[in-house]
DNA sequence: GAGCACTGC
């Protein structure tokens, strides 16, 4: 029952804001769009969610999914047909433009009035645009023509946008009278059937009705209110919903949700007693023992597999030149066929494992070839040090000066000039530039590398150089995975066909445990003695899951080196993991000692991140964190989770990079086949999509349900990151772009995060504000605490937090600090703070400053107002309040439930009544992060849309409520 | 008085 009132909740949800039309919703919801069902089985489907009592919606549903056609690419129609109704559709475009950009304007009643005059100068701009249409194209192609040199480069990224805005709306409405329009035009003046007349009329009618609603809805200018669900206001009913959801994530969390735990907690039971054993024989190590744990060698792993190789070379050419090399690599004897495949396919799916060449040879081959005389070759990667150090080798390959015809482009970096050709990047960094140049007009061959590591970036990447490559058949767009995918990129990609370039990775042999571990820690230290007695030289590296067991491992490991240090070789230990200070970090590049071998403690920072020279034996446990995040309560969680058999491999090969290797899985082949997920989850489909969703409204993509993703994320995150973005008037009613919302894309940043800096221009307080997001977005902890001077560092801490001016201010003190110590090195020793983290949040906020005024936000520095800050703060927070309860903890004031103010916080021991707070996270309780002291008043004067007086009221009454609940 | 996977803009 609650499954069928959330998704008809769900469906008039998506009504609500994304202004579709029910058929359409209802298919969706049901994700049934992409299946081909006969009448009578969507009836079926229908009916099990409750949807069968209106005949209407069901009359529609089946007409609809009758016409919509399943593949929208291949409509049918010719390219000439195509421009013809594109024409036809012109006109009736123009009218509805106008009205939709008025209510625009009208929206922004909702925020701050201060702001009005902000965009008006673009929004001139685009009108301009709209009447000059083709003089402006016209000029743009003249200019582009100039070789680009144009000084005026930022007009014609805007002017290039608004020719991609334009050709998004027509996309809209084009689907809105789709059938319609092609029926006029295609059966023009012949005679139709009764039964077809009548299906036209039926058509036409649809037509009519979604616009007129649409109309309505833009008008509705009502107040916003949180939907029922939401609200908290069930009673009894709700808070045991409340109480069931809460149950089932706490059960997640423990890990019984996945079939390979209940299984293998079975197997553990089993096999504790033995387990428990070996434990103990462990911690008390004597030569015997351990010889019999060596023993054990032979039988504790079961050789499995050799991981596949299609070409396995050793090479040791006499001095190699250059060119050598590059002849040498696997993808070189492919060059011809490839140039071809290229020219003859506008997509390409390439695969080809690591040590091919692929991302530094392609793009040389391409640009020998002549491609780049009609543009850029563009190349995108997961990953910042690979864009850099790829481009720097292809550079020297090319003996030109890096940043000159090869050049590269990162946040906070960018080595291109006028000259360049071969542009590598993060992906991330193309998704910015396509809000300026949304058609790719520079580029003329785009190839997004290791497309499947699926990061956010790429999937969204997909969805719009998909579209893109429709209407621009000049551009050469190369999708390049590993090979388990390839077919699922070529399948999205409308069949494109699939180029296979074979691997230099060296053969790994991989073995399996005969039975579950019941503690993998132990058996990972265990693996590690064994493999250094029994094995030939070579390093060793170990993944686990975090720091803490990080430390253990390396204690334990020591501890047992201890006993045996006369008998066998030295053992140097090296920890790498995110948080580590990289002095520390470093370390693990630093050559082995002759006669000794190296052993890496890692996290999963070594499965992609970063490469260790001289690794031969991988010990992979099976697991890893993730962060998980509740979507009903935004509490965030880090959780120890199997990896997927993609995860496995990678790892695996991380032992094969320089020479064959050997890889110890400390799972049993039974539990990799059968139990193990084959890829995680994009991660599109686990995270927050707040930002993913404004940044495709910025991009004109008003219709979020027909953007083709890869793998579509699931509907109740849209609809929560709809709901954020309408609270915080990024979107109107209609789910469009307001200005306010614009404003907050231009910051890289978490939504609530860019709407605080926008109100920051209101409260006079844009220099500080934007310091506060700076360092709420480092993603690296501030402070450093050693255990041996924890004191000492805690009442340093402690300094910046002095007056309990909460954690916002104490993270702005912090910063100014530094910033009067001139950037300071030894202050941030001193103070127990993490350079790093203090440079990088300089990065963020000179980033921020400069784009302050590209939003015409005046940057105001140095205000003692704290009220100020405060105010601004809580207008991008507000929808993190808190308030306290009588027995000391608090709850949150729109989804109810009890959080309390985390130990690490200024205002911990404080108990203010009414608190802002940056995050939620589930550890051994419910805390909030990044808490400031707030007057419940504000939430009222700040977001009227979004609370009532009830919710802020003080009085004990909601209070005793809850007690007669229960 | 707690407990810190990894990216990216």
């Amino acid at each position: 029952m609650q499954e069928i009132e959330l998704k008809k909740w769900v469906s008039d949800k998506l009504m609500l804001l994304l202004g579709y039309s029910k058929p359409e919703i209802v298919l969706y919801v049901l994700g049934l769009s992409e299946q081909a069902l006969s009448p009578a089985e969507l009836a079926q489907q229908l009916e099990d969610v409750g949807l069968s009592a209106s005949s209407e919606t069901r009359s529609f549903a089946e007409e609809i999914f009758k016409k919509v056609p399943r593949d929208k690419a291949s409509s049918g129609l010719n390219l000439y047909q195509i421009q013809e109704r594109e024409a036809m559709i012109l006109a009736r475009k123009q009218r509805t433009h106008t009205i939709l950009e008025a209510n625009v304007d009208a929206d922004d009643s909702v925020g701050d009035a201060g702001n009005r005059k902000c965009f008006r100068k673009r929004k001139i701009e685009e009108q301009e645009g709209d009447e000059k249409g083709k003089q402006v194209k016209r000029q743009i192609e003249e200019r582009l023509g100039d070789q680009r040199e144009s000084n005026n480069v930022k007009t014609l990224r805007r002017i290039s946008r608004q020719e991609y805005l334009k050709k998004r709306e027509q996309k809209k409405l084009e689907e809105m009278g789709y059938d319609i329009q092609d029926e006029e035009y295609l059966f023009e003046g012949e005679k139709l059937s009764e039964a077809e007349n009548q299906e036209m009329r039926y058509k036409k009618q649809v037509y009519e009705l979604a616009k007129k609603r649409s109309r309505e809805s833009d008008n509705d200018m009502g107040e916003y209110r949180m939907p029922e669900a939401y609200d908290g206001e069930g009673g009894v009913n709700q808070k045991r919903r409340f109480a069931i959801a809460k149950q089932n994530y706490r059960d997640a969390s423990a890990g019984d949700e996945k079939k390979p735990f209940a299984e293998q907690s079975a197997w553990v039971e089993q096999q504790i007693k033995r387990a428990t054993l070996n434990l103990k024989k462990h911690k008390n190590p004597t030569s015997d023992e351990y010889e019999f744990v060596f023993e054990d060698d032979v039988n504790h792993f079961i050789n499995a597999t050799t991981m596949d190789c299609d070409e396995f070379k050793v090479e040791s050419p006499i001095e190699p030149t250059l060119v050598d090399e590059r002849e040498a690599l696997p993808i070189y004897t492919f060059r011809d066929q490839l140039l071809k495949a290229v020219c003859d396919h506008q997509v390409l799916v390439i695969t080809g494992e690591t040590g091919s060449g692929k991302t530094t040879q392609i793009p040389q081959y391409l640009h020998e070839a002549g491609y780049t005389k009609r543009g850029k070759i563009g190349c995108t990667q997961p990953r910042r040090v690979a864009a850099m150090s790829v481009a720097a080798r292809v550079a020297q390959e090319m003996g030109v000066k890096l940043g000159h015809e090869v050049g590269y482009s990162i946040r906070f970096e960018n080595c291109t000039s006028e000259k360049t050709v071969l542009k590598y990047m993060t992906d991330g960094m193309l998704l910015r530039e396509l809000l300026g140049e949304p058609d790719l007009a520079s580029y003329s061959v785009l190839m997004v590398d290791e497309a499947h590591e699926r990061t956010i970036s790429t999937d969204i990447l997909f969805g719009l150089v998909k579209d893109i490559v429709r209407f621009r058949p000049d551009l050469k767009l190369l999708i390049s995975s590993a090979t388990l995918d390839a077919k699922k990129f070529s399948d999205f990609f409308d069949s494109a066909p699939i180029f296979e370039i074979p691997g230099r990775q060296y053969p790994v042999e991989i073995s399996y445990t005969k039975a579950p571990e019941a503690n993998y820690l132990d058996a990972a230290i265990v693996t590690v003695l064994q493999i250094h007695v029994t094995q030939p030289d070579g390093d060793i590296l170990v993944f686990l899951t975090g720091q803490e067991e990080i430390e253990t491992a390396e204690e334990m490991l020591n501890q047992r080196m201890k006993g045996l240090a006369s008998k066998i070789a030295q053992l140097v230990i090296f920890q790498i993991y995110g948080n580590l200070p990289t002095e520390r970090q470093a370390k693990i590049f630093e050559p082995t000692p002759k006669g000794a071998r190296k052993v890496v403690l890692a996290t999963n920072i070594a499965e992609t991140s970063l490469t260790i020279d001289g690794i031969k034996y991988v010990i992979d446990p099976g697991f890893c964190k993730m962060k998980t995040c509740n979507p009903r309560t935004e509490m965030e969680s880090l959780l120890v989770t199997p990896i997927s058999k993609a995860s496995a491999m990678q790892r695996a090969g991380r032992a094969g990079r320089t020479g064959p290797g050997k890889c110890f899985r400390l799972y049993t082949a039974y539990d990799y086949h059968n139990d193990m997920e084959d890829n995680t989850a994009p991660e599109i489909q686990r995270t927050n999509l707040a930002n993913v969703v404004l940044t495709l409204k910025t991009l004109g993509i008003n219709n979020l349900m027909n953007f083709e993703f890869m793998d579509p994320p699931p509907v109740e995150a849209l609809l929560k990151a709809l709901e954020l973005l309408y609270a915080l008037s990024a979107l109107n009613k209609s789910g469009e772009l307001t200005k306010i919302g614009r404003k907050m894309a231009e910051f890289p940043l978490d939504p609530k995060l860019s709407r605080m800096i926008v109100a920051s221009d209101r409260y006079k307080c844009s220099g500080e504000i934007i310091t506060i997001a700076a360092m709420l977005s480092v993603g690296y902890d501030i402070f450093y605490c050693p255990k041996n001077r924890k004191l000492l560092a805690d009442s340093a801490k402690m300094n910046f937090h002095r007056g309990h001016v909460g954690d916002h201010i104490a993270l702005l003190n912090v910063y100014t600090s530094w910033k009067e110590t001139n950037f300071s090195t030894q202050w941030c020793y001193d103070n127990f703070v993490q350079v790093r983290s203090m440079k990088r949040a300089r990065d963020i906020r000179d980033q921020l400053e400069g784009l302050l005024e590209r939003v015409e936000i005046e940057l105001t520095p140095n205000t003692s107002d704290i009220e100020a800050i405060k105010k601004a703060i809580t207008s991008g927070f507000f929808t993190h309040s808190s308030r306290l309860l009588k027995n000391g903890s608090y709850q949150t004031v729109k989804h109810p439930q009890t959080v309390y103010i985390h130990p690490t916080s200024g205002l911990s021991h404080e108990h203010p009544k009414w608190v802002i707070y940056n995050e939620l996270v589930l550890t051994t309780k419910e805390y909030m992060r990044q808490v400031t002291e707030i007057k419940s008043e504000w939430l009222l004067e700040i977001a009227p849309h979004y609370y009532q007086l009830k919710d802020v009221e003080d009085s004990g009454s909601k209070l005793l409520g809850h007690k007669e609940g229960h």
